[in-house]
DNA sequence: CGGTATCCCACAGGATACTG
DNA sequence: CAGTATCCTGTGGGATACCG
């Protein structure tokens, strides 16, 4: 590698793409969040949107597939009268504890700083 | 505390609305974005838009200014001639390290893993 | 260079109603 | 319960032009 030429911006190029790679499945306002809501254990559809507050059942049910597609989330059909549906996370979605921790502590940290300020 | 009562669906919770505080500053397609072009060093408007793909003048300016006013970044103003305007990211920004990294290192992770499978 | 002003539209996503 | 269908709005954000 030719040290003459700064590394640092390459390395942030790097970054820049990473993250983009990344918000591009897990961004957006829901993803995170049903995941989360998914890591306390299998649930059914009403019950995601119960822990999820704010969503709506179409925009839950599109964010599910999107999830299911990527690999985030296994929906298992139980057919039995009634008939349940029951939505898992992946080990893969496990990757994203690394994110999930980060976000949530500094998501905390933030609160509590604006609460101190005003 | 009362053991009786699950501790981990109060931990989901809390979890829940701390990803959703830190995703209310920081999320969005670009904030991240402009953060890891400036963490290289001060920029300038022109610099910025060229570091980050994509990014137009009219969305810069604005999530130039909302950073700003949230306390990631400092505009500086060097009058002269030309004028020259630089923008610089704060201490507070860097709170932001521990996100970042999760982020950048679970995108190029997730990239890797999507071209060894197709 | 460092933006702002305008115009515009695709699309995320909310509300409500309905179905198997 | 587990969604789907429909309708609709807000707004994120692209394109272009212009200004000090």
């Amino acid at each position: 590698m030719n040290r003459t030429i700064s590394p640092t911006s390459e390395a942030c190029t790097n970054r820049l793409t990473s993250i983009g790679d990344a918000l591009y499945v897990i961004g957006g306002k829901w993803k995170l969040r049903v995941i989360v809501a998914l890591l306390e254990g299998s649930k059914r559809f009403n019950e995601i949107q119960r822990s999820i507050d704010g969503i709506s059942a179409r925009v839950l049910s599109s964010e599910l597939k999107e999830l299911e597609l990527n690999g985030f989330v296994t929906r298992i059909v139980h057919t039995g009268t009634p008939i349940v549906v029951e939505y898992q996370i992946t080990e893969y979605a496990d990757t994203l504890s690394g994110v999930l921790n980060s976000l949530s502590s500094w998501g905390a940290m933030h609160r509590d700083k604006l609460r101190r300020e005003r």
